[in-house]
DNA sequence: CTTGTCTATGCAACGAGTTGCATAGAAGGA
DNA sequence: TCCTTCTATGCAACTCGTTGCATAGACAAG
């Protein structure tokens, strides 16, 4: 119910077309919030319909011409009202943790390979969100001038962080956890 | 794609009904995976057609009489089946992370008391994690035979507490900046 | 020269998830 | 007495999300 906001946000950090949107979801924005570009491209035209949004057609040379949209006034006030408004705690989906109790009926040992992988993912998303936090937000400026939309997107980034180093040191904690299991077996 | 699964696992711990399976999501397997009873009704209909578990009619005093699901041996076969498919970074969805980005285009401050609610939130979910891991996982058996499936809830559960505490010190971080924002304003 | 990838947009069909409503007896409080 | 809450199940309608497919030009690799 809030990828309209999602979009809302994306577009007013910066304008873009439906494939931009995507692209952005696919890396910084996408790891909060994921959506494929069908998911967009609809919700775009509802939008757009709704007056939330502008377009404006691009031609390019070399590739196809694009639509860029950016925020019009509604879409504004849509999303102050929106960031207004409570919002539940989030429902979660922790399929690994579901297989973990489930390897409880199966073999333990068996999920190890498994939760490597999980393991492996996190690193690297852990080394992508260090990579991007040295590239923008270091340097003189930074903490000198504060500047609002610097300093949330910081807190956010500082938050997927957090989140990928808990991940690997409980991750750590379920790969022990399973061999104890299996060794003792 | 995976209620069934979560259902499966659920029923294994312990037969019940869609009126228990419902009470079960809200509380501890809610928290790694939700789901409502309408949904959970539906794929228990699926799931019986499909043989993947057995019903049985219990007459009950003072309240209505329920349907006790239990786990057949398809339904055995389909969740190990899934235990060894592997399974993708699961798809977030952190609506406070996108409000936090879309609070640089209207007032961050008002986005504290907010951000507190969430504090709130999560200080009681910590403290109910910690009660049930004082209450079920502790004691003079914990440890001395280890018992697969008891270990591996315990494990879920530490996953539980440290996503609990990172949350919370994420959300002292963002009031922090919140409060940095709003000062130099 | 064909195959594959990248940009760019979109339809159609299906499956998953949400919301509102309905039933119905028992228990407990205002 | 009436109102609400709890147990227990379910239908109908709707929106959201996913998957498969299609188009189409440009470019690079084999």
């Amino acid at each position: 119910m809030a990828l309209e906001h999602a979009i809302l946000v994306s577009l007013l950090e910066k304008p873009g077309s439906g494939y931009e949107l995507a692209r952005r979801f696919e890396r910084s924005i996408g790891y909060f919030w994921n959506a494929t570009h069908q998911q967009i491209y609809r919700v775009l035209k509802r939008m757009e319909s709704d007056g939330w949004i502008d377009v404006r057609e691009v031609p390019q040379q070399a590739r196809p011409d694009k639509k860029e949209y950016s925020v019009a006034a509604p879409g504004r006030a849509a999303l102050a009202q929106w960031l207004h408004e409570p919002i539940e705690p989030e429902s979660v989906r922790h399929d690994l943790a579901v297989k973990i109790r489930g390897a409880a009926f199966d073999d333990p040992a068996a999920l190890i390979s498994e939760v490597e992988r999980h393991h492996q993912a996190h690193t690297d998303r852990l080394a992508h969100y260090l990579a991007g936090e040295r590239r923008d937000f270091t340097g003189p400026e930074a903490g000198a001038v504060p500047d609002a939309g610097r300093e949330l997107q910081h807190v956010v980034l500082r938050g997927g962080i957090a989140y990928e180093r808990m991940m690997l040191a409980w991750l750590d904690d379920v790969l022990a956890t399973l061999h104890r299991l299996g060794g003792a077996h």
